[in-house]
DNA sequence: TTGAAAGCGCTAACAT
DNA sequence: ATGTTAGCGCTTTCAA
């Protein structure tokens, strides 16, 4: 618990009472505690003393004012109430406290304007962003890039760091254990075509059908939510496909319900694969097969990334990190209808 | 698509700037800006041209330096991936971002020592806040209320302006609800202790239990978490009740997935009714009867009374919104077991 | 209606 | 190692 508001001081404490306090200059009070070490240990003491006692605390406004630095930074993200970005959003505020930056969070609502806006609007107001899913053009994401310090997630463009989470990699393995399971038509649901990983995911789905040398499809753009599972799940019905790969799971969970509720079996009469191991995807019914994607280490590393990135190291750092995702197969997938049991399949 | 950063000027534009091209003081230029109708409407046009031309954007740490206001509040939870703040973060930032402001999130991870120190080491870089689920003992909260503008969320203390969600009241129709369908022996599955709104939600049960003429038991406390559920399913187990209300949906789905573990059916051994109606409970299995709660509404409502309450009308401000809930019946209440169909049970 | 001038609280040269 | 002195960009009296 902190004492209780600095005793009978309403007015906070500035340096200049810390200097009074002191008998010092408030140069030397700023110094000693912004940058211990070039200060006498016994003055320091002094003045970290009186600075307690005087329960201050540096107004972080001024602050930036004078050193440009604010200490805070922006995530991005294009939906808050998307699950996936949960974990994003946590493993980012661990990351940030642990570094003693603040958090700023914001919401582009899947818009590029809103993105763009935000970030130049608000550019001075923060050290650096992390962009979660962005939607900008290559263009605009290079030229803010140059205004202030970005590291994207999922989202490849050159110049710009990112962590990129290999679901495309995570999607071969998927193609490989539905084909296993004898599917030899399959479908992939796809996301908004604004979204950068669908692409990726689509393209590997395609390289898997040439390896496997099976039929892929694709189908939609969806938009990456719930409720649009129902249109997607519609899709699939009248493609007549035994096995699909969504573009995320939440787009599957709201499958899963609309099969339910036409009566469609799964994996009975069709097979869903997900991507992102989301909270849900392991307690609906049935239970989602999904890539696993190590989404709270994707924030962590980007953090970390970003804030290297601040401290002026600009040799040596990396400009892409990429996290493997894997296979989790639960019970939304299963054998091929009228296809049993595979022996020896070529 | 914003401008590319301002025709070569690399140096972002400041008041003094716009001021030079105008040849207008940069008090004339701040009013016309900040304060329009201050101003000569011409000049001000002129003013805003210039503004426009130059790319200029106020400087907002300056600006709060002076005005000792940031435009942004700070909207605490004890836990980010927890999915019932996904709605008030929601709503927060809906209504934040209508009224031009910034929102910081912070987790304090169901610690008091995190909460109270963030919002006092950060009371100045924020207008006010919102504390989504305070861990604070009213001693506490009563200090910081007077140290920063505060709107608390299913926490009623004096003196703290709050929004409070009457789940009790849905509490006391979910148990309408199972004693109706015959049960009549009926714990609550209680959540940390240092929850406000955990009191509540008993005490409610306790109530209808004495007008319903039944027992009621308190099982636990467990954390709020899926995790908890798998003993909290043991514990109700044990306990031999047939059915229980949990204190929140996370641990409800955890319940779920233990009872299906330990072959127990969900409704026909044991009903089960969750509070808040998360993301997740419509599509669990099977689907959870819950207390639908209106999250983002309590997260913009929030918003709106801590807004007011900053634009200094402190006259005639309701100090507690009250929100209802309602009984959303799903799959996982049924009737009591060995309790046939009742027929006019007084 | 507009301008001049004094800070807000802090940092960072530059001096000592 | 410490002090002096300018600002950072803006708002806000107070005068004109």
């Amino acid at each position: 618990m902190q004492p209780l508001a600095g005793a009978g001081s309403e007015r906070p404490a500035t340096l200049a009472d810390v200097a009074a306090a002191t008998g010092l200059a408030t140069s030397t009070v700023s110094r000693a505690l912004s940058n211990p070490g070039r200060v006498n240990a016994l003055t320091r003491e002094r003045i970290e003393l009186a600075a307690r006692e005087l329960n201050y605390i540096p107004n972080a406004q001024a602050r930036a004012l004078t050193s440009g630095r604010t200490r805070a930074i922006a995530v991005l993200v294009s939906d808050v109430t998307n699950p996936f970005y949960f974990g994003i959003i946590r493993g980012t505020q661990q990351q940030l406290k642990a570094a003693g930056y603040t958090q700023i969070l914001v919401d582009t609502e899947e818009s590029d304007e809103l993105e763009d806006g935000m970030l130049h609007k608000l550019r001075r107001s923060f050290d650096g962003a992390i962009l979660a899913a962005s939607r900008l053009t290559d263009r605009r994401l290079t030229a803010l890039a140059a205004e202030v310090p970005l590291v994207a997630i999922n989202r490849q463009t050159r110049g710009v760091p990112s962590v990129f989470i290999d679901t495309p990699n995570g999607i071969e393995q998927a193609m490989g254990h539905l084909v296993s399971l004898g599917h030899t038509d399959i479908a992939y649901v796809s996301g908004p075509e604004t979204s950068w990983p669908n692409e990726g995911r689509w393209r590997a789905m395609v390289k898997a059908a040439q390896r496997y040398d099976i039929e892929v499809r694709r189908l939609g753009p969806f938009a990456p939510r719930q409720y649009a599972g129902a249109a997607a799940a519609d899709a699939i019905l009248h493609a007549g496909v035994t096995a699909c790969v969504a573009f995320n799971d939440l787009l599957a969970i709201g499958m899963l319900a609309r099969f339910r509720e036409r009566g469609v079996d799964v994996p009975g009469d069709v097979s869903i694969v997900g991507c992102d191991d989301i909270f849900g995807a392991d307690f609906c019914n049935p239970p989602l097969t999904t890539l696993t994607a190590p989404i709270e280490q994707a924030g962590r590393t980007a953090v970390s990334m970003l804030l290297t990135h601040l401290d002026g190291a600009r040799v040596g750092v990396r400009q892409t990190a990429t996290l493997p995702t894997h296979l989790t197969v639960r019970d939304s997938t299963g054998p091929a209808p009228s296809s049993p049991p595979q022996k020896g399949r070529a």
